[in-house]
DNA sequence: GGAATTTACTTGAGAAACTTACTTAAGTTT
DNA sequence: AAACTTAAGTAAGTTTCTCAAGTAAATTCC
């Protein structure tokens, strides 16, 4: 048995879809939200940081960090190896929509998953570590503060 | 081995992170993109329908399908079964749209397994329909018209 | 070692995308 | 057939983004 990508990537663009349309609770924007996940899930980082994951401009990073600040979910500081930089770290609140966002998923997946039969459960179990790689792949976990590449 | 839902959230969640941010080539919000999508998979819909899928107003749809429409991306066609409603129908070009950004995930996500070992491309490969199956679950392919349950 | 350039962020004005509240028209109920 | 419900469109206002310009810290380069 061969992988067929095409077959994967229709299958991974519907649990998108069931990611993504849950009540946002909150009043927090998609992109509001999506800024806050990246900060729960990576740790601090500095606006410029956020623009290059986000896809929206720096303008608009430092209006949503603004919100967000305002609102107690994250908490700007002064990066210590460069003055004209901010360190954008999530507050323990900001964790917490994030981690209740995933909870809710988690409760759905879980219902869904026990109507599968035992042998497809077990499947998919065999290839978590594989998908996990595969993520990984995509976007290595930043540590803090990542060395720049050697010249 | 039994299967452990968070990790696979977690997962899930990286993918759909990966899968939203494709550079909009063609100046359509995130919702309009949705909407198209779910025409584009999903069949015809009214635009009742789609506020269901959508999580936005109603209002929201009425303007976001006419923006498609002045784009040529679908067409609105009236209900023979009831003269009030309308059905949306995506056009060529805009099936096209959509078909052309998951041709794009489908290049990202070839290269990206291509690195993977052949014993976790297998795995995946083995788990795939066990996913699909999942996804199904959770949002049953629509009919063009779906027969309402019995009481 | 100090001017010129680049980098990191902020601000303000305006455009785009939604929401709320209301309207019109077709179907349903009694 | 009058009263109600459902499907969609419209108008006005808010929120969310972009674009352009501005400030301040770091870097480059004579």
């Amino acid at each position: 048995m061969t992988l067929r990508i095409t077959e994967l990537t229709r299958v991974l663009e519907e649990f998108t879809r069931m990611s993504i349309r849950l009540p946002a609770a909150q009043r927090l924007s998609f992109t509001t939200l999506s800024v806050l996940h990246t900060l729960s899930t990576r740790g601090p980082k500095r606006l410029t940081e956020l623009t290059a994951t986000e896809q929206v401009t720096q303008s608009a990073i430092t209006q949503i960090v603004t919100k967000l600040e305002r609102e107690g979910l994250v908490r700007r500081e002064p990066d210590p190896t460069d003055g004209r930089a901010i360190l954008v770290h999530p507050t323990p609140a900001g964790t917490a929509v994030i981690d209740g966002r995933r909870d809710e998923r988690i409760r759905r997946l879980t219902a869904l998953a026990e109507r599968l039969t035992p042998a497809e459960q077990e499947a998919i179990a065999a290839a978590l570590p594989a998908l996990a790689h595969l993520v990984e792949l995509s976007a290595p976990p930043t540590t803090h503060r990542s060395a720049p590449p050697a010249p």
